[in-house]
DNA sequence: GTATATGCAAAGGGTTTGCACGGTT
DNA sequence: AACCGTGCAAACCCTTTGCATATAC
C-alpha cells in the first residue's frame, strides 16, 4: 500500500511530475528531519532558483500522497520527514532543546488506553513529547547539592 | 507550595503588582483556556486600554512564578489556563479541532515508561496529542459503509 | 493546447523588541 | 528617586495567497 515509487504515487492522485517534488523529496529523505526552511537550503543547493512558497506547497502535497509526514516539535517550524522510516515519537527536552527518536510502539499501551477508555485514536508521531532529558536532569541534580 | 495569595508570588520573586497582571490572571481564571488574544480581549472589556505586548509580558511573568501555565493546542496560538486546575492532556482531533481535555493520570503509566526505559521526564500536559474523536471516526466509519 | 505548478511579491497570523513615558516601590 | 512595567510602533518568524508566467501532460 506504500511502495510504489514516487512518480507513481503522485500520478495516481493527479498530481504532475516536476523538478522540484523530486529535489524535496530527496532532501527530506537525506536530511532525515528538516524545516521547511533546511529543506529549502538544501534544494538550492542543487537549484537555486527554487522559491520557498514551493517547498510549502510541494511539502504539502508530498504529504497528501503520504510519500512524508510531518512532525511539530515545539514552538518552532514542523520537522518533515520521510514516511518510510520507521514511526517514532519526538522527545524534546525544555532545557537543552535536544530531540531524541523513541520507536512509536513505547506508546502503544497508553495509545490503547486513550482509545479504549475515550474513543481518542490518537497519533503520537504527530507531537513531540516535552519534558526534561537524563542529561539536564543530571544536571540540576548536580547543581542543588 | 502554591497557594500563597497571588500578590505575594510575584512579590517573592521580586515583581511588582500591576492593575495589568491582576485582569490577566482573572481572565485566565475565567476562561478556563485562553489564547493571548482572547485573554486581551477578556482584559479588555475591563481596561481597554491594555495592549498585547503587555500580554505577552505579563503572561510570561505569570507563567514564571507559576500562577499560569500552557499548552501547545496545534499550529496556532498556545492556551494558557491557570495552574491550580486539575493537571489534564488535551486531546484534540485533527478532523473536527474539537479540544478534549482527560485526566494527566491517563498518561501516567506512560510517562513512567519513558522515565525507566529513556530517562526522560515526560510533562504530557504542554503538548496536547493529536488524533481523531469518537464522533469523526464514527462518522468516517459510516461514510466508507 | 490546457491545466497545473512555479516564482515573485505582498499579506497574514503570532510573537518579540526598542524606546520613551508612567507607575510601583 | 530609582527602577520596573507599560504602550506604541516597528520588526520578526513562519506561512499563505494572488497573480502572471512557465511547464508537464
Amino acid at each position: 500500500m506504500a511502495s510504489r515509487p514516487w512518480e507513481d504515487r503522485l500520478r495516481e492522485q493527479g498530481f504532475r511530475i516536476t523538478p522540484q517534488r523530486q529535489l524535496v523529496l530527496e532532501s527530506v529523505n537525506r536530511l532525515g528531519h528538516g524545516t521547511p526552511e533546511e529543506i529549502l537550503v538544501s534544494v538550492q543547493e542543487t537549484a537555486s532558483g527554487v522559491n520557498l512558497s514551493t517547498i510549502y506547497r510541494t511539502l504539502e502535497v508530498l504529504e497528501s500522497v503520504s510519500l512524508i509526514t510531518h512532525t511539530h516539535i515545539g514552538h518552532g517550524a514542523p520537522v518533515y520527514h520521510s514516511q518510510d522510516e520507521s514511526p517514532h515519537i519526538h522527545l524534546v527536552c525544555d532545557r537543552c532543546a535536544e530531540v531524541t527518536s523513541v520507536p512509536a510502539a513505547a506508546a502503544a499501551e497508553f495509545s490503547l488506553d486513550l482509545q479504549e477508555t475515550y474513543g481518542f485514536d490518537a497519533h503520537m508521531t504527530h507531537m513531540a513529547v516535552t519534558g526534561v532529558c537524563t542529561k539536564c536532569s543530571e544536571d540540576s541534580r548536580t547543581e542543588t547539592q
